[in-house]
RNA sequence: GCUCCUGUCGUCUAGUCCGGCCAAGGACACGGGGCUUUCAACCCCGGAACUCGGGUUCAAAUCCCGGCGGGAGCACCA
């Protein structure tokens, strides 16, 4: 038998004897079984040689290594060196980018309030994915809502001067109150193409044949009749009389989906416009034309958006553009009892905290209040990477990197 | 209810796409020891997990089917 071994053979042997030392100086005795599987890990020709004359050279090896004393199991191993395991070092690599990709990231608040710890998590993902492949990363005030979530004129400065202090690195800065013409420009085409049109049922008429699937008359009016219906919703119309919805199916499993609205009349007040405009984009509509006017490849969002790719979709396909890349991230919350920013605001109300920049709140403020260094919540959100299931902040880890960053930058040198 | 997503140590996670270098790695927390006048920090050591049940396979955390748990969406909010 010697005589007809092979040289894979004697390499698999060789290889097994190395496997079952290692295996049996971790765990007392060698494995057949565990040996096998690295085998087949690190050699591809012992496929070739099939499992039973495998196990046969490995059961043989097993069997000798598991008669030596520990000492000789220590001295054989000892010959050999086995590598470390390898931890990934930053986030991951995106699986559709190559060499020359560049990422346009943006992050897109509503400047309502501060940044908290779950806004931040959103932003540097989008700044470290912008510079891991060099591209631009945009902040987007999305303020399209004057009546339901009026903006803070505070809130502009202070959300980029968080991310300012989080290091972050900001190519433009856009607000979409300021491109209303954009989007008009953009509906009206969809109107004149018979992609969208305006819908002049009521609120209840609408949600009922939205819910039964049933299309109404305003969805076959023609080009024409849509335009007049259009320039009628910049004075004419009242709120609430005419909307404008993208033709999408009336039959899809989700309600939602069904012909979406696009735009909608409010006549209140905005911060930042006054009275001049009052017809404004719903989110799904001005985030696919912003997306795309801006250059983002890499939408990184929340993953409470998830369900909005399937109705941007249809956007997409209308203007005959490439929906960007996403990266759904779970929801980073603060803690049990506070876990949103409206909780913030209530125990700022109920005077538990003293402000949003109070050291104990989870906001960014309050973190810089508190010495927590930004370089520490970066590295904090980077380690809890980008799965999908929502977590809560381990507070003593983000202090304990903290401690680590502090005393490498001598700031609490005595 | 419908549509979709998700389930790994106490916690946050790596690994899952492409089965085998995983009797599952790291960090924080915890326990023990060291150091220090004490505490903290720091160093060393240790315990600790693949949601469950089937299937495929020589081999399953990884693939398939089902159960259970958790989450999101179902707005003229973003």
């Amino acid at each position: 038998m010697a005589l007809n071994m092979s040289e894979a053979e004697d390499k698999i042997a060789e290889a097994a004897k190395k496997f079952a030392l290692k295996n049996a100086r971790d765990y007392g005795t060698a494995q057949a079984s565990i040996v096998i599987n690295k085998i087949f890990a690190e050699i591809p020709d012992a496929k070739k040689l099939g499992f039973k004359a495998l196990k046969a050279i490995v059961d043989r090896v097993v069997g000798e290594v598991n008669s030596l004393s520990k000492e000789e199991i220590e001295a054989e191993a000892g010959k050999y060196v086995f590598p470390e395991k390898e931890q990934r070092e930053g986030l991951p690599d995106l699986p559709w980018a190559d060499a020359g990709t560049s990422a346009n990231t943006r992050f897109a608040p509503n400047p309502s309030g501060y940044l908290t710890i779950g806004h931040s998590k959103i932003a540097i993902l989008c700044d470290e994915y912008s510079k891991k492949y060099p591209g631009k990363f945009f902040v987007r005030f999305e303020d399209t809502d004057p009546k339901t979530k009026e903006p803070k004129i505070e809130a502009y400065k202070a959300i980029v001067d968080d991310l300012e202090w989080l290091g972050c690195k900001i190519a433009g800065i856009f607000k979409q109150s300021d491109r209303l013409e954009i989007y008009y420009k953009y509906a009206k085409q969809l109107l004149e193409s018979g992609k969208a049109y305006v819908c002049t049922c009521t609120r209840e008429e609408m949600q009922r044949n939205r819910k039964e699937g049933i299309s109404c008359a305003c969805r076959s009016a023609s080009a024409e009749e849509n335009l007049s219906r259009w320039e009628k919703m910049q004075s004419v119309f009242k709120e609430g009389e005419a909307v404008v919805r993208m033709k999408t199916d009336m039959q899809h499993p989700n309600p939602s989906v069904r012909d979406w609205l696009m735009l909608r009349i409010i006549d209140k007040s905005h911060p930042l416009t006054g009275n001049k405009y009052r017809i404004w984009p719903l989110y799904n509509f001005s985030v696919v034309i912003d997306d795309h006017d801006m250059g983002i490849n890499l939408v990184i969002r929340g993953k409470e958006h998830e369900m909005n790719s399937t109705k941007q979709k249809y956007l997409y396909d209308a203007l005959g553009w490439e929906q960007p890349h996403t990266l759904d991230i779970g929801i980073l919350k603060p803690s049990k009892d506070i876990s949103h920013k409206s909780d913030i605001k209530k125990a700022i109300q109920e005077g538990r905290l003293t402000g949003w920049d109070d050291p104990r709140a989870p906001t960014v403020a309050g973190f810089r209040k508190r010495g927590i260094l930004p370089g520490a919540i970066r590295e904090y959100v980077i380690s809890s990477g980008i799965g999908k299931n929502d977590s809560y902040l381990d507070i003593k880890k983000l202090e304990a990197i903290n401690r680590k960053l502090r005393a490498d930058a001598g700031v609490d040198a005595k």
